[in-house]
DNA sequence: CATGGTCTGTGG
DNA sequence: CCACAGAC
């Protein structure tokens, strides 16, 4: 029962294709995410112009004087911390979202380090409407987001359903001309085959047909491909993609070719990959461990896998040693686990260290009601909430050359917690006056965290009354995002966590809405299935029956093929891209249009030549930069909140440069029709839902997660 | 100059 | 309950 079909979905450059969406900057524009004085993100055209990220602005510009600038959204205002310059009073605006002009050139001084924090919140918004797409348009696949813009999928079962199907097709004229026989299993396959090929890089040559489960990797590219062509027409996201045969491999083919193209690691394949892979690029090897096995002489994934197993036990033990020497030779049993909730948030800044209790407490409400809105909205998404509450400061007497301490406390939630932030900083500074502060000072960040949510009751009102805490139900806590106005240590029992922003809870049912909507009801029942996508597409495309990219290289190690793909063969292995962009396309409109009618008769909008459904004309305003409101309303930023500063990591390098006209057409003209319809005929179903669930939990009789072995060293001794 | 801010998971 | 490791 071998092996699964495993993908990994990597968004490129990430936060700048949010921003950029947003703001509707056109694609082939150099881009990059500032937070402060730094990059966080850059784009694929501005990489070209050698900007990396953790490059200072001034760096960059120097670079490219055209590149355009998004700083992250920021919270809180000025007038905490000493520098006075206070520019408070003007009503809870949640700081700016800038656009650093090419021409405009002003960059209103909005985001300020010492008086504001970071706040990605935006991205999380994002990644959610990403994941509802993927489970409407693969509800039997097992989903895990794994990081703010990463996703795991194990689409086994969809394979399974698909190759079934294909054997009750009519064995149509596939294409496998090559010579290649449709061998023994199924039949009529060989149209996955073809469609698997799409822009797909194979390492180590093309894949074997007469294979069984290159067959069904095969097919897993095609889900793949189809699934980008959906993420990049309903959410404007491009997007880089592994399939394997699990995790490990599916992560490290994600990321081995970008931007936007996918590559398949068959398990032949796997030493070709793991000889050479540098510790570093193999997950859970980053760090200590990474270190230790560095200080045993070793660099690769391949060194280390001619340690003694012996040695290997001695520094490790023997679980940890045994799925060391698995994942080094690429192999992992690593479930898929379904998630697609935060299991946890909070909100953190760093500063300069201080004893200035006002301060701190200052800091202390912005963080409480930038978090207070998250759980407001996390509240009416999902009718949870978080039991437990955590504050966490870092600082302290500290030795010299001692790195400071960080400490965590939990915070008393008398009632039980509730998203109201004058409740949450009103907890935090006690707790941290009565029990922290001569142990935390001076204190250099601070942080709240929620966390082990609980649902609530069942529907309204009564039953849940116990649960709400006094003033602040859903609604009103749900503005937080609002700058925090008020000065530092007053907190007026006036100024609520209310918010300017508007309609918060009809957007949040919408989503609720939406997600749990019949979207996934009709997909499942009358979409069109994979299989006939790749039977139409196999016809369009290749009559011949060749599998592309796979054919025309010869059998030859993995270094060749990758070098012909970025080299001279560049341009082939964009027709290549392009064609199937465009078939996902089609079959995406086609999805689409069919949804349309099935769900939602009443706004059937098709644009004539490419029915994007619901799409609206965006202002086309010149200047880019668009406050806040600015056109797009579109992307209702269903209540401020949120929280923290910094980055993230999208480490996406290599092939900095390619650049798919295809991609960039596509890109434009969803920019053209502006953003996405957010709007879905929202429906009753969650029976949809819990079918799907109960589908996928008998999957798999739990495995145990490779990440409890790659766990923290048990001290020894004791 | 340095990231920082979020998240998840384990061990004690 | 808290510290720590790992990832992005
Ligand atoms: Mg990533």
């Amino acid at each position: 029962m071998a092996h699964r079909v495993i993908l990994h979905i990597d968004f490129d450059s990430y936060y700048t294709q949010v921003e950029m969406k947003r703001l509707s900057i056109p694609p082939e524009t150099p881009c990059a995410v500032q937070q402060w004085e730094g990059l966080i993100a850059v784009n694929y055209p501005a990489r070209a112009k050698g900007i990396t990220r953790h490059m200072r602005i001034r760096e960059a510009k120097k670079l490219c004087p055209e590149l355009v600038l998004v700083h992250v959204e920021t919270l809180g205002d000025s007038s905490l911390q000493g520098t006075a310059a206070n520019q408070q009073q003007h009503g809870g605006g949640a700081a700016a979202e800038d656009e650093g002009g090419a021409e405009g050139g002003e960059q209103e001084e909005r985001h300020d380090r010492l008086t504001q924090k970071a706040c990605l919140e935006r991205y999380r918004r994002s990644t959610a409407e990403v994941l509802a797409v993927l489970h409407r348009h693969a509800p039997a696949a097992v989903i895990e987001k794994a990081s703010i813009d990463e996703v795991f999928m194990d689409v086994t079962a969809m394979v399974d359903a698909e190759l079934r199907q294909q054997q009750h097709a009519s064995p149509a004229d596939h294409p496998n001309g090559g010579g290649t026989r449709g061998s023994g299993g199924g039949g009529g396959g060989g149209s996955s085959v073809d469609a698997f090929a799409w822009g797909a890089v194979v390492v180590g040559g093309p894949l074997d047909v007469s294979s069984e489960f290159e067959r069904r990797l095969a097919v897993g590219a095609g889900i793949a491909c189809r699934l980008r062509g959906v993420l990049l027409r309903e959410n404007g996201y491009t997007a880089s993609a592994g399939i394997a045969a699990n995790k490990l491999l599916a992560k490290i083919g994600s990321a081995m070719h970008k931007p936007n193209i996918q590559t398949v690691i068959p398990p032949r394949s796997a030493q070709l990959v793991m000889q050479d892979l540098p510790l570093k690029k193999l997950r859970n090897f980053g760090g200590k461990l990474g270190e230790q096995l560095e200080a045993l002489g070793c660099a690769t994934a391949g060194q280390v896998q001619q340690l003694p197993l012996a040695t290997l036990v001695a520094h490790f033990g023997g679980e940890r040693a045994a799925t060391i020497q698995l994942a080094v030779r690429g192999e992992s049993q690593e479930p898929v686990q379904e998630r697609e909730r935060p299991k946890s948030m909070l909100a953190a800044k760093s500063f300069e260290p201080t004893r200035d209790m006002a301060a701190l407490e200052g800091w202390m409400r912005v963080l409480a009601q930038e978090l207070a809105g998250r759980m407001a909205t996390d509240e009416a998404e999902y009718r949870r909430r978080p039991r437990n509450l955590v504050l966490t400061y870092r600082g302290g007497p500290t030795p010299r050359n001692a790195p400071e301490r960080s400490r965590s406390r939990a915070m008393p939630r008398p009632g039980g917690v509730c998203p109201n932030a004058d409740a949450l900083v009103a907890a935090a500074f006690h707790l941290f006056q009565t029990k922290c502060a001569a142990e935390a000072l001076p204190c250099s960040r601070l942080a709240i965290a929620a966390s082990d949510f609980v649902d609530l009751p069942a529907d309204n009102g009564s039953s849940i009354a116990r649960f709400l805490v006094p003033a602040a139900a859903a609604g009103a806590g749900t503005a937080g995002g609002g700058s925090a106005t008020s000065p530092s240590g007053n907190h007026a029992a006036g100024d609520q966590p209310t918010a300017p922003s508007a309609q918060s809870p009809q957007q949040q049912q919408q989503l609720h809405g939406k997600r749990k909507g019949t979207g996934a009801a009709a997909t499942a029942a009358g979409g069109p299935t994979v299989s006939s996508m790749f039977q139409r597409a196999a016809k369009r495309q290749q009559p011949d029956g060749r599998a592309a990219l796979g054919a025309e290289l010869p059998e030859q190690g993995m270094h060749e093929c990758v070098t012909q793909l970025q080299g001279q063969d560049q341009e082939a292995q964009q027709q290549q891209a392009h064609s199937h962009q465009e078939l996902a396309q089609q079959e995406v409109q086609q999805q689409q249009q069919e949804q349309a009618q099935e769900q939602a008769p009443q706004q059937q909008q098709h644009t004539p030549g490419r029915g994007l459904p619901s799409a609206r004309p965006s202002p086309a305003g010149s200047g880019a930069a668009a406050a806040p409101g600015a056109g797009a309303s579109a992307s209702g930023p269903a209540a401020a909140t949120t929280a923290s500063p910094a980055a993230a990591a999208e480490d996406e390098q290599a092939l900095a440069g390619v650049d798919l006209e295809e991609q960039q057409r596509i890109m434009k003209e969803i920019h053209m029709l502006s953003t996405l319809n957010r709007k879905q005929p929202e429906s009753a179903g969650s029976g949809q839902h819990a079918a799907r669930r109960t589908t996928k939990s008998r999957q798999q009789p739990q495995q145990r997660g490779i990440s409890s072995f790659f766990g923290r060293q048990p001290k020894k001794g004791g």
